[in-house]
DNA sequence: AGGTTTTTGAGAATGATTCGCAAGTGCATA
DNA sequence: TATGCACTTGCGAATCATTCTCAAAAACCT
């Protein structure tokens, strides 16, 4: 978490950007635990926990925090945003269960590697990987007998 | 076209439901052409060529259209949904450009190889596959510099 | 053609996200 | 430590895509 905050205060003094205490109260709710999350999840968690943050202040937070790379866009569901963290972590794929929306991750260096070929024959530069599939997870198939 | 029509008119059936005006006018515009598409693009093709829909038709009709297996969600961009043809096409990736928005297309045939060998492991069954990569096209690599 | 059910269009409603603005903070400087 | 100024915040209003409501229109059955 020390290196997080660490991170974020360097990026946001680059952009001439304060460290608020709102700021700080979203980063800190992000990086206490270690999942998915959207602006509701954090919201309320938020809201829990420790001093409020309006929802306009997460909103604005997050494009931040994306942009110094520390969380990313992970994936949406139910017409929301979910994001994930991306300091120290590795690209993954998730498996999304249609069922009971539970979000399964797998390793994908292999897959990398594939893409990165397609890419360069495509002369596309990669900034961003976006791999996700939908299906019935193993306790959904379990009790739905598919 | 004749194809997709046939199918469409037999999945509608198969759920008393009728091929109205209406709806051929939706069927008709997504299949003139062989791209990607969004509400509004069509809302605005159809207005400019034939008879009007309203955007409330074409909201209810797209979810048809996917249960039929006509079309696809492809990916979500500027928190619009955008849709292809699925009838008779391969899955593949995309390439979506953050600087000028244009979609490449790449074959993922091996990439689907190993998602599905990753899918086995983790037990879960796939029925849908969202696969892209953001990043610059070639034209805007050339342009940028990058 | 008459009766029934489905479908449509128009606009209102919704839900997520963004914006505008007045009040509050943080920080540099004196 | 007090002052000034720019950056931030919270609130509620605004926006945008999408969904809903409901009365009128269309399709189907006989």
């Amino acid at each position: 978490m020390e290196k997080e905050i660490q991170i974020y205060r360097e990026f946001l003094k680059s952009k001439n950007l304060k460290l608020t205490k709102p700021r700080l109260t979203i980063l800190k709710a992000i990086f206490r635990n270690h999942e998915h999350f959207n602006v509701d999840n954090l919201y309320e968690q938020i809201r829990k926990k420790q001093s409020n943050v309006s929802r306009a202040t997460i909103y604005r937070t997050i494009p931040l925090l994306l942009e110094s790379g520390l969380i990313k866009l992970s994936l949406r569901c139910d017409s929301k945003d979910i994001y994930e963290h991306s300091y120290g972590h590795e690209n993954h794929l998730h498996f999304i269960c249609t069922n009971c929306g539970s979000i399964k991750e797998a390793s994908f260096i292999k897959v990398e590697k594939l893409i990165n070929q397609l890419a360069v024959d495509a002369n596309f530069k990669i900034t961003e990987y976006h791999l996700s599939a939908r299906g019935l997870c193993e306790n959904c198939r379990k009790s739905t007998d598919q």
